[in-house]
DNA sequence: ATCCGCCTCCCCCGCGCGGGGGAGGCAAAT
DNA sequence: ATTTGCCTCCCCCGCGCGGGGGAGGCGGAT
């Protein structure tokens, strides 16, 4: 293995390539092996380079970044992917990072950081872009605060509802009656404006009342 | 507002504190205000420093970080929460970052990336440790695979499955029969090996089969 | 001492739903 | 040409469930 870091880039725009190239090219480790104007002819690039790590604009024509992450990921797994969008966020993100996509940075990224996102990722580490981390962590946060109305009893009700059992079945598991789980299962259901135990269910994971 | 960034250490280990400290205050623009050795005391030191992070062991005696964590959540809101914990992912992680804490790195992070992160989540943006990240977006990823025995059409009514719909509805919003759609819920019902729609609408989120 | 929220339990009714059958058409695969 | 999978449609039955009532006890708030 060589020392230096072997760089593709992808983007449908030549100025784009080239200011890429040539920020990339001042860090004496990396090493620019080729550029490509759209997901396509970047896929083949790749095949035929085999480089460490691709830099690849989201939207590009033909074969967008998307298509071609994916593609590349079952061609060629251990080439890394660093994806490079505009100054929004894009929620494709999301589809990306399940698809195996190592790094994401918007383009208004510092040349500095930008090199040590390359760095870090070429090393096998995962980049996300502060805004993308951010945002990942607001999904993964439950979206608090809209309804704590449930008393204590109900939140346990609402849990037993999101399972198989019938009422009957939780009765007997809270050892109270059948109609005491109805009653409090009918309220339940009028608290949350939810027709049917199946809807409030889903309303509870939503909602993070209760975890899937 | 200063231009330093004022940091509190909480560890129950004094060379631990000793190391974090020595090393924060190479940076000239950091200013180590204070240490606890527990979540108790640093919880009192906290609101008397006000500082603006907190870098919190996150396993301590008496009260540990994430019960600091909280706390201080609650109290200050506005006081940036680091944690810090040994070289293993702890899947406390998920619940921390849903409560609020900003940053997350493990112990073997090397100094450097240790500065960076702290004025990264000093100014209000996120920071997990690659680890973390990894294993975040694991998470965020659908578990895929187990079973798309489905046919277009089957993936099609099991969402509408998952709407408050009676099948009378779902057939008539489909222009079928409502009988048809009863076919295909059985057919549903059994492939996926679930006693009611409730549940198979839960099994298909948690396999990524439809959004929530 | 009264009120109110919560938990408990009971009754009745109608219908949506799950589960068991069966059947015909149509296209792709073989 | 036969098979196989998919989509379509039909029947019957039993029961779990949603929605409408009501009632009593118990603890905290005032």
């Amino acid at each position: 293995m060589s020392d230096s870091i072997r760089i593709l880039i992808m983007d449908d725009h030549a100025v784009v390539r080239k200011g890429l190239a040539m920020v990339l090219r001042l860090e004496p480790s990396f090493e620019v092996v080729g550029e490509a104007e759209n997901g396509r002819v970047g896929l083949e690039a790749a095949k035929r380079l085999n480089p460490d790590i691709v830099l690849v604009d989201l939207v590009m024509p033909e074969v967008d970044g998307q298509e071609m992450a994916l593609a590349l990921r079952k061609s060629n797994p251990n080439i890394k992917i660093m994806m490079l969008t505009g100054t929004e966020v894009d929620d494709r993100v999301f589809d990306l990072v399940a698809a195996g996509v190592e790094g994401y940075v918007l383009k208004n990224i510092e040349p500095g950081e930008l090199v040590r996102a390359i760095r870090a990722v070429a090393h096998g580490e995962a980049y996300l872009h502060p805004d993308v981390m951010r945002k990942a962590v607001e999904r993964m946060k439950p979206q608090h605060a809209p309804a704590v109305l449930l008393t204590p009893r109900e939140m346990e009700i609402l849990e037993w509802m999101a399972t198989p059992n019938t009422y009957k079945q939780i009765a007997s598991q809270l050892s109270i009656s059948e109609e005491t789980v109805r009653s409090h299962a009918k309220n339940i259901l009028e608290k949350m404006k939810q027709p049917n135990r199946a809807q409030a269910a889903l309303m509870a994971i939503k909602m993070g009342l209760i975890k899937l």
